[in-house]
DNA sequence: CGGTCGAATGTAACCGCTTACATACGCACG
DNA sequence: CGTGCGTATGTAAGCGGTTACATTCGACCG
């Protein structure tokens, strides 16, 4: 593009000129590489700031052909959970000198697809995928781009691809089992987005391990999106289904805050009259009222942990095309009691749902 | 950089060889500029196909001097008062073509200097500061900058920067005056980063409002960091102080959702003890127990604004260098409620504290 | 049939930076 | 005083696109 001279050019020519002094001396200096005057130095230095000059990072990364920028892909990043990861992981790439951006792709694989583009188009120096959604062609175009990838929750370990994994089987399984010893027979599964992976992973166990307690103890289903009024409106409906749970069991904390407050309006009482559990141990799980009780997903070290494989370090080398897996722990808090025996006994209708899901 | 010939180097000029074309057309294929003939096109965006070819970003933005990419800045990701605008703007983006790049600057001014240097650096097309904390040397760069720039709660308009604001005085002056008609005699405001513009214009006003009823009624200040534990951290403290207050104002709900656990864990009923109100009117509020009574700040409504003014609408222009004011509404729910006679002067112990903040 | 014109494509000069290589300079040494 | 060498700087060829301008190619017209 011929560009009519623009007066208040500020590129490396200007600030060279203005020094008396080549552009690669001008670069060189602002690269800190030595091998540069001193007095040189400062005159660069000073024409760059009268000229409030501030580099182009396109140009800049055109032409060392590579970059120290990573790229984050979260499924939503209002919750809690995935906000957490984001963070460690952009504190661990902040330490080591990387840069980072972030896009939310509100669960959708097409925004996944086009919001991977945009990072293969910035040439990012690794990318991280944080996400529940997948898409088909998705890994194909991911192997092809060369570029180190590490998936969280789904995907499939190839060349250039990590996955990083939590037991969500364990964790779920981990819960039914607590609800069962406290005498519950009810339980209710209320999740979001019941065709995504990670979440029909809790969703299946869920309906394993209660099919083990079989007939003594009943499952039910239902979805509804992701976040607090999701939560609210997941239990709106489950309880004007007619099967009266003991326990409810949400697929994250962040949706199980939903449900509480749903339950308060209707005069039910946690844990008196239905217990509540949650998923990811946000800090909110902790702050809500009751406080719920919830699986910790460690995901402080999760960030980190994608970090590490991200970029190479100069120590220990990737694990790339690795699966690794994480155990995730119980919380008991307060949302969860013993069943009492008039809960158990009473409210028995017609449940003619049993195991049957209906979402 | 002379770079080792590259087996895989895929750009316009590999797509090019392969179609038979030259990069130009392969550029007018990819840009969707007409005056290209069907059949190359089809055999242009083959050879792009089979090539898994992905446009340089960096080299389109550099060639074309310009980019459609919005700068955001926040200072506190976590809390969904920030995140919220940010969704609002980041939509409003995606609906009018434009990407959006964040960061999060943790109220630092240091990491806010750094990510505008960044911003500029990648010659964002315009640059949303939802920030609380300023610095001194800040707004001479960015006038310098020319990048047009929308500024929420702080700095001062410019030629190319816009300001918008919310009343926060107002706001505050409404929980005030509202308290005090419920028989509040002794309010605690609890804040965060006390030397950051928009929260210390909340705290002088609560002081000022507070000073209005004087001396029936009395005021204290405390202040920890913004979240749920700061704000059970500063509930800690408030009530170790010796202070006894009727009322508790926070600066933001966030931290509000941090007292109210705080407040529990004592055994002091929110709102028979103590009423306790928030500011922003996150979704949050409405879904902790007991539901926050808070000052309600149209998030959505900021967003679509600030976007607004980034971005040169085709027909009305932007108001740049003007400075926008949105008024803030109280919203009553859960949290506060009429002093009761023992409450009030029950634990009336030597407050020497009076108006003198402490933080 | 030469000329005109518009549509389709090619050529090459940028965009602003990095960096391999060339050059200039000063100084110690034979 | 010429040579060699290390240090400081300049020169220019990339990086991978975009786009102004040139060129080619038919079709259509006088």
């Amino acid at each position: 593009m011929l560009q009519a001279k623009n007066a208040d050019l500020r590129n490396l020519d200007a600030v060279a000129k203005r020094a008396g002094v080549s552009t690669a001396t001008v670069s060189r200096v602002l690269n800190n590489l030595n091998m540069v005057k001193n007095s040189t130095r400062a005159r660069v230095l000073r024409a760059a700031e009268e000229l409030k000059y501030h580099p182009n990072l396109h140009a800049r990364s055109l032409a060392r052909g590579k970059s120290r920028t990573l790229g984050i892909l979260v499924s939503n990043m209002e919750n809690p959970f995935f906000f957490d990861i984001y963070r460690a992981l952009e504190s661990a790439a902040h330490a080591r000198g990387y840069e980072v951006v972030v896009a939310n792709t509100d669960y959708s694989s097409e925004q996944l697809v086009s919001s991977v583009r945009l990072m293969i188009g910035w040439r990012v120096a690794g990318l991280a995928a944080i996400v529940s959604e997948m898409d088909s062609h998705l890994m194909q175009m991911l192997t092809d781009s060369k570029i180190p990838i590490v998936f969280y929750d789904v995907g499939t370990p190839q060349k250039n691809i990590t996955n990083v994994r939590v037991d969500y089987r364990k964790g779920m399984k981990k819960i039914v089992e607590y609800l069962h010893s406290l005498g519950h027979t009810r339980m209710a599964f209320l999740g979001h987005h019941s065709t995504l992976g990670p979440i029909s992973e809790r969703r299946k166990t869920f309906l394993e391990t209660v099919a083990r307690f079989s007939p003594s103890t009943e499952g039910q289903i239902v979805a509804a999106a992701d976040g607090l009024e999701g939560g609210r409106q997941a239990a709106r409906e489950l309880l004007s289904s007619g099967f009266q749970p003991t326990a409810i069991l949400c697929v994250n904390d962040f949706m199980a805050v939903g449900v509480l407050r749903h339950l308060r309006d209707q005069g039910i009482r946690v844990p008196e009259d239905v217990s509540v559990t949650g998923f990811d141990n946000i800090k909110l799980a902790e702050f809500c009222s009751p406080a719920l009780t919830t699986v910790h997903i460690p995901r402080e070290r999760i960030g980190q942990t994608i970090f590490g494989n991200l970029v190479p370090d100069q120590a220990s080398d990737r694990l790339s095309g690795q699966e690794i897996l994480i155990d995730p722990e119980l919380v008991v808090r307060e949302s969860t009691g013993v069943v009492r025996q008039t809960q158990a006994l009473e409210n028995r209708q017609p449940s003619n749902s049993g195991l049957q899901p209906r979402c």
